[in-house]
DNA sequence: CTTAGTTTGTCTATCCAATAAACTAAGTTT
DNA sequence: AAACTTAGTTTATTGGATAGACAAACTAAG
């Protein structure tokens, strides 16, 4: 059990932590300013400014207003000094993106992934000849900078170890695949694999509808349900790096049985799956065509959207209770029933959450729609480069 | 906002609290081992353990076994440096605890709280004057030390804010009583209010079952449902200081209406009060009856218990699935039904929550007993101690 | 246009904690 | 007794942060 102990480089690292995190986001500004808002002296957030200079990733943008005196040395972060790639591994496609160190985006790629029958070792061959193909392309577009492509994130449809193995994605039917392992092999890159409803959460955390707030639930309702939970600003993943499970919370205790064992699961009866199932008697077989429908009003539809609003609205209202977080980012293909859902699904959380947490909490959906994930894994791969920067 | 900044002050605070938090641990040892655990320099361990004789935290107690060179001077933490008062404030009694810094109990008061009819103001009033009476009685009983009493933790039976104001009492019928602005006037010292369920879940992890276990979510299962999570061996507050509502966790979509707003919570399920609203056309009206009454083997009251036991896995299983912790403790009143719940909880654990997270999950019921939330309320108040320590 | 006052950013001397290495102390082994 | 081991202290050095002095560059008032 080693300890990380304090010495004088660690204060360095964590006072360059600090200069570079009130520059990533006030930019620009001036040394004096982030003297003043750090508390920093005006000596050391020159010396460790002018490291920063040094390593490409501040540059000075000439002169700002004075107020009275000599006039301020504007800072901006180069967000062109290296760039990150986003993957969005889905059961039935690929989306890729390449944004620079700020998340703006660069190149887009998107292509639909035909596994047919090749389940298995197959299918996964396949899959990842696609998808290493799918970054080298995003790779080609990347313009010189000084860290080049500084990471890759990829969000899969399943649950994913801390090693970076997807140890079980049921609707790819893949089992225990390495995909870390092969990707950092192939490309020789910082590799982060994770869930695809934690890449969304981070995505819209930063760049969607939960910017800047810190405390909040992705829920990704597609063919199953999943979550993401951000706390305080970062990610929580349970005890042995994988939790959010909540697809599988049971809000029926006595209800239909799910694969997974337990019984009245919340995917079951909230999610596209369950939708389809109570849509197929009336003759719909796509959540498009039923989503068609609603808008031409067909009322047997909007109810059974109604349904699923409800019971998207019971487990939200759980998950407010356990979490009491300050928003709840509704994501993934059914966000787009949102005319549909929204009101019943409002009025059931308040209805069932406790008052006092109702206060805070806000019911957003997504804003990045399916870019969510992609973004997000961007996202990971961007804050792991900065993790790295910060402790050297 | 004003980030603390780094500087040499800082390194010495942590590099301090390597060392102390390496004594506690574990004493006795000697300045040479501390070095060799921690990676810190010995001429520095020298330096800040003299520092922490000289704050009587720690002394020297001879020397031990040589290996062959110089015998080492063994260090021991001073546990008598200091004492914290611990207080468990229920529905119908007080129970108190003088502990020393190790946890080591000194002293220990119970008695009985009745309020009779006296809601509201006057409840207060009273049952304030009875605790500060528990408080005083304590401390004449702390023998003299070099910090005297270092602070008060109480456990309370409702929802507290990060203020220490106890919010909501239901069974007490309170609302709104700044009890830890009543404590601080009074006593001039460190105040600690927190939820009995999450002094519970400290004092289990710290003292009872869940000993040196990271992340264990406590349910302390009494009239109602509390839980309390220890997340990376520190209590987990939600958003805005207060989660683990898990009491009201709807398990059953369209049950039976609860106070809280929402159906069907799970401890309408699997709580004192279910059990005893069962139990009532049985002609029981308490648990220790019912207790008796099982250990007779009365075949219904088994039934009962057995009832409870499902739904209480049913609420176990769905919170292993969220959190995916080491270990879940079973505490509080429930408890004591321990050896006519424990068979048929685990099975519905086991059916019910996800493959991957059971491999770990460890199933346990509270080893303090009663005195949990009270030896929480006490490691609470020592915590606080240690980390105004390591601030210094 | 001068002068006073203000703000920015750098420079210098100093402080302080950690460290390596030398050293003292006190044992064990052969 | 000599050689080796281990524990803990002393000493000189290193590398950050800091206060305060300072130079540069500006505004505003007379």
């Amino acid at each position: 059990m080693t300890t990380p102990t304090g010495d004088q480089a660690l204060i360095k690292r964590i006072n360059t932590a600090i200069v570079l995190e009130s520059i990533l986001r006030n930019a620009p500004l001036s040394r004096a300013q982030i003297s003043e808002q750090s508390g920093l002296n005006k000596a050391t957030v020159s010396s460790l400014v002018q490291d920063l200079i040094d390593g490409s990733l501040v540059r000075e943008i000439g002169t700002g207003q004075s107020s009275g005196g000599r006039k301020p040395v504007m800072l901006d972060f180069v967000s062109s000094s290296g760039y990150a790639i986003g993957i969005d591994l889905g059961v039935n496609y690929i989306r890729g993106v390449l944004a620079d160190l700020r998340g703006n985006v660069v190149a887009e790629r998107t292509s639909s992934l035909r596994l047919g029958d090749a389940g298995g070792e197959a299918g996964v061959s396949i899959a990842v000849d696609q998808l290493c193909g799918c970054i080298e392309s995003l790779m080609t577009e990347a313009p010189a900078s000084a860290y080049g492509i500084v990471g890759i994130g990829v969000g899969v449809p399943g649950l994913v170890d801390d090693g970076g193995t997807l140890l079980l994605a049921p609707n790819l039917k893949w089992r225990d695949v390495p995909l870390q392992r092969i990707l950092t092999d192939k490309f020789s890159l910082p590799v982060t694999i994770d869930n695809e409803a934690n890449m969304g959460a981070l995505g819209e955390q930063k760049y969607g509808a939960g910017r800047s707030i810190g405390n909040i639930i992705y829920v990704s309702v597609g063919i199953g349900i999943g979550t993401g939970l951000i706390l305080n600003k970062s990610l929580y993943k349970g005890a042995s790096g994988f939790s959010g499970e909540m697809g599988h919370l049971s809000v029926e205790a006595h209800g239909k049985s799910c694969t997974c064992g337990n019984r009245g699961c919340w995917e079951m009866y909230a999610s596209e799956q369950a939708l389809l199932e109570q849509a197929s008697p009336l003759g719909f077989d796509d959540l498009e065509s039923l989503l068609a429908a609603a808008g031409e009003g067909r009322a047997d539809v909007l109810e059974l959207f109604a349904g699923i609003g409800e019971y998207l609205g019971i487990g939200i209202a759980n998950i407010v209770n356990v979490f009491n977080p300050d928003a709840v980012v509704i994501g993934n293909r059914m966000s787009q029933a949102r005319p549909w859902l929204e009101d019943v699904l409002r009025r059931t959380v308040v209805q069932r959450a406790l008052g006092f947490h109702l206060r805070k909490v806000q019911l957003l959906f997504a804003e990045l729609g399916e870019r969510s994930t992609m973004m997000g894994a961007a996202e990971m791969a961007i804050e792991g480069f900065f993790a790295r920067v910060k402790a050297t």
